[in-house]
DNA sequence: TGTCGGAAACAACCAACCGTTGTACCCATA
DNA sequence: TATGGGTACAACGGTTGGTTGTTTCCGACA
């Protein structure tokens, strides 16, 4: 199917007739006759009944043009979203299931009519580079690398520190309890998949085994969070590291325990980066909606490595 | 564009090189180079960066996927709304701002999962014809005409009845009344434009007229509802009648008032009808929320004209 | 009743596009 | 350095899609 055909439909639904829908769309009539002809033989169904005063919708074309309208406004959006100048805020976060997502749906609810397109980026260098040459406006990251501070066209601010939880299943030895302490968590094999090392969260998971004497395994392919959870509640002796705010999708949890962790409680920090010179004015009101998000929570007991930008 | 290249690209995209795409699709590597060079040249941005070892998407093609993939799916449901056979429940109603749609919202908040689609069909002879040729499942409608009984193959259960409501401009004699009896209407014009002569909804206000000797004006074209509360809005001397549920489209209601109207309340009957042999699977469910949502409705004080079909 | 006018469909022609085959190029790896 | 897997480029042919020219249909009106 082609657009350009949807588009002649929906003129020729608009006008009434053929003649007038090619003259807006600039062909002649027999082209939109012949267009029309090609949609009705690839649906199988006709679309309008030809009058000698024009062509008026079958009920079927009735049916037909909302989803026809809808397709333009789709492929509309989809055209925009590539536009350069005056494009949606473009936005990286770390995955479609973090906090940072959270925040977009409380962003997107405040301001509907502000467009937006997710990017789920490599690590933060790419992230920084894509600030600096514009192709991201803005991006959720646990800012910086240990020893290497931000540049200086970069601006950035804390967001949102999202506890970690333990995930295990049914079997475990910690599945009973209310809340575990970082302490008791020593000598349990805790399994993450899928840490790239050299990315800003590999670093957080380093240094949280090096303060803690935890024992975090990395090994074997990441097939996907679906086959992490899988493992982890068919495996007594596997335990995982969960944000808060992810939420899984599984089947009545499959008896899976998320497990709060105290004393002190692991926060993995959310931070917004923008470049300092990106005129974007959906940019600024993002970042007034996060700052009143932000405002209010509480540092007391929680643990975040010491290279991240303070709140 | 055309959505064979969005398919191209999502298929590229998932792959991670074109020539998995292509033989996915069935088409050459070559093919599928060539489309996915047009659509970048077409949109004016890169977004795959070649490697010698596939093609991976650029933040351009990050940011364009997922409404790459909303467009098929619009599609899909295009194309599935004029599918014979299997196509979404289609659903006949008097106006996308009638109760019925208020009734169709809640079903479909209740049953997300069930694919609609409306039309808006002439008037009742229409849609009955419409309903033996399988043409549309089931219509909203206020049965039937006068002496004319519905067909032995025609199903119908009473779903709503949406009380008429005066609407009048803020300078209306009436205008600052809690309510009005029928009995007060009585030498106020009321102008309500559009009403086909031969409709069952010109019947009812006919038998409105004829009760309570109101007087309806129907003269002068229908400029649309905009045009009509525009009118109402600024001339003291006319009403018009609104279902309760008629939600407005008007900045700030321009100082409109609605006026419920009593002794009896005009009520105006919504019933749904569907035909006896109709197999849709998704009407049976519908038949059950009407019922559900329609019980416990009170009729003491209202009026109807004695020709619809009984609750 | 016959004619006129507006609108869509049909036919023939031409150009542009699209997919195919064949080939060159690039780069990681052995 | 050779090889293999991947993409891009070039040339060719068939199909599609648009245009002009013409026919058909039907309502309005004399």
């Amino acid at each position: 199917m082609d657009l350009d055909t949807v588009r002649t439909f929906v003129a020729a639904a608009d006008a009434g007739q053929f003649q007038e829908a090619a003259a807006e769309l600039a062909v002649t009539q027999q082209a939109v006759s012949k267009r029309i002809a090609a949609l009705e033989r690839n649906l199988g169904v006709r679309l309008f009944t030809r009058t000698p005063r024009g062509a008026e919708l079958t009920i079927d074309g009735q049916a037909f043009l909302p989803h026809a309208r809808e397709l333009l406004r789709v492929a509309e959006r989809a055209v925009a979203s590539v536009r350069t100048g005056r494009r949606p805020l473009r936005v990286d976060m770390l995955a479609s299931r973090s906090a940072a997502s959270g925040l977009m749906r409380g962003f997107h609810r405040a301001h509907p009519e502000i467009e937006l397109d997710v990017v789920m980026l490599f690590d933060i260098e790419t992230a920084l580079a894509a600030i600096r040459s514009g192709a991201i406006d803005a991006s959720f990251r646990a800012v910086a690398v240990p020893g290497r501070p931000l540049p200086e066209d970069i601006e950035s601010v804390r967001v949102l520190d999202e506890a970690l939880q333990l995930l295990t299943g049914p079997a475990h030895a910690l599945a009973g309890a209310r809340s575990v302490t970082v302490a008791q968590l020593a000598g349990h094999r805790i399994w993450m998949p899928g840490i790239v090392p050299g990315t800003e969260w590999a670093a957080y998971y380093d240094d949280l085994v090096a303060e803690f004497g935890l024992t975090i395994e990395a090994t074997g392919p990441n097939f996907g969070s679906d086959a992490l959870l899988d493992t982890i509640a068919d495996t007594p002796a596997l335990a995982t590291f969960m944000g808060e705010q992810t939420r899984l999708v599984w089947p009545a949890d499959h008896g899976l325990r998320r497990i709060p962790v105290t004393d002190p409680t692991p926060v993995y920090p959310h931070s917004l980066l923008w470049h300092r010179d990106n005129p974007h004015p959906a940019l600024a009101t993002l970042r007034a909606h996060l700052a009143a998000a932000a405002a209010g929570h509480d540092a007391a007991g929680t643990w975040a490595p010491g290279w991240v930008i303070p709140r």
